[in-house]
DNA sequence: CCCACGACCTGTGGGC
DNA sequence: TGCCCACAGGTCGTGG
């Protein structure tokens, strides 16, 4: 999926299109993502007016002019399109993202500026829900969810007690949305790498110093990569279609047998399988 | 709390 | 060319 700098690419492309819009049609082309969609889904959206596009972890939130917030979230493999009345107008001047399956067209938002919003999800691992507004915050999608990591809240002090007595790696324990809410298998992988610290090591035994510069890496591999526009890998694009360009700025991840990207490392990346999921790293440099 | 594993679902790429 | 297997950005649950 998507990972927060993904889904604020989407976001960021998607509210030109849909803030401050009112919904004409919407179709639900099947009755479920990855749970079944609410109830008279359509009905409830259909005349709504999204007031604001937000976002919080990985969750896209339209805020409607009614008590209830739409909320989204992209799963694995969940992909925006948007499309214009007056036919082709992708901006950007590169590559394209190739014409989605239209067997996986699962959503259909059409504004009464006549702009047409399609929700992709070929593995469904998206979900959408109405919830209200006003208790948003107490769902158990947001109840746990821990600080923004591009956020104040996120800092050595909260990594330090977070990690305290910990005996997992930092890599199991940055995915773990209740410590901090938004990172993916990518970007914890490319933000140990720069902090040069081992994915494995147990949390509780890393040195308070090198906190910092582990919240530095993080903060700076997600603002390079909301820059660049996110980093579409084979399901994601930005929600215009075209293609974001951080892929290219991997050091780690994807890059098995490559040369380690770290200045004055002569290491090779490295894959492990950990807590299910890979772990690319560098044996050299991280410790 | 930790870990290992499987589940959800479909598609793609590599090896043979 | 085709077949089979491993693997994919995320969560969620189970059982030891």
């Amino acid at each position: 999926m998507p990972e927060l700098p993904e889904v604020e690419t989407v976001r960021g492309g998607l509210a030109p299109v849909l803030e401050g819009q009112r919904l004409a049609r919407v179709e639900a082309r099947r009755p479920d993502l990855r749970f079944p969609l609410p109830p008279n889904f359509v009905q409830l959206l259909t005349g709504a007016t999204i007031q604001r596009l937000e976002r919080r972890a990985k969750y896209l939130m339209a805020r409607l002019d009614r008590e209830d917030t739409l909320v989204m979230h992209l799963g694995m493999s969940g992909r925006f399109e948007i499309s214009h009345p007056q036919g082709e107008s992708r901006p950007g001047n590169f590559h394209y993202a190739p014409d989605p399956n239209p067997k996986h067209a699962h959503i259909v938002f059409e504004t009464e500026a006549g702009v047409r919003v399609t929700y992709y999800d070929p593995r469904r691992f998206g979900y959408m829900a109405l919830l209200n507004t006003a208790t948003l915050h107490l769902h158990p999608w947001f109840a746990g969810l821990g600080p923004e990591p591009l956020g104040e809240a996120f800092d050595a002090a909260h990594l330090k007690a977070a990690f305290a007595g910990r005996k997992q790696g930092p890599k199991t324990l940055l995915l773990d949305q209740r410590i901090v809410a938004g990172l993916g298998n990518i970007y914890v992988c490319e933000a140990l790498n720069r902090a040069r610290i081992s994915p494995f090591k147990p949390a509780g035994g890393i040195a308070a110093k090198r906190l910092p510069p582990l919240v530095a890496a993080i903060k700076d591999v997600l603002g390079e990569a909301i820059a660049a526009g996110g980093s579409t890998l084979r399901d994601f694009a930005q929600a215009d279609g075209a293609l974001g360009y951080f892929q290219h700025r991997f050091r780690t991840y994807d890059r098995e047998g490559q040369p380690c990207r770290n200045a004055g490392c002569t290491g090779v990346i490295d894959r492990k399988v950990q807590a299910g999921r890979s772990t690319f790293f560098c044996p050299v440099c991280q410790k």
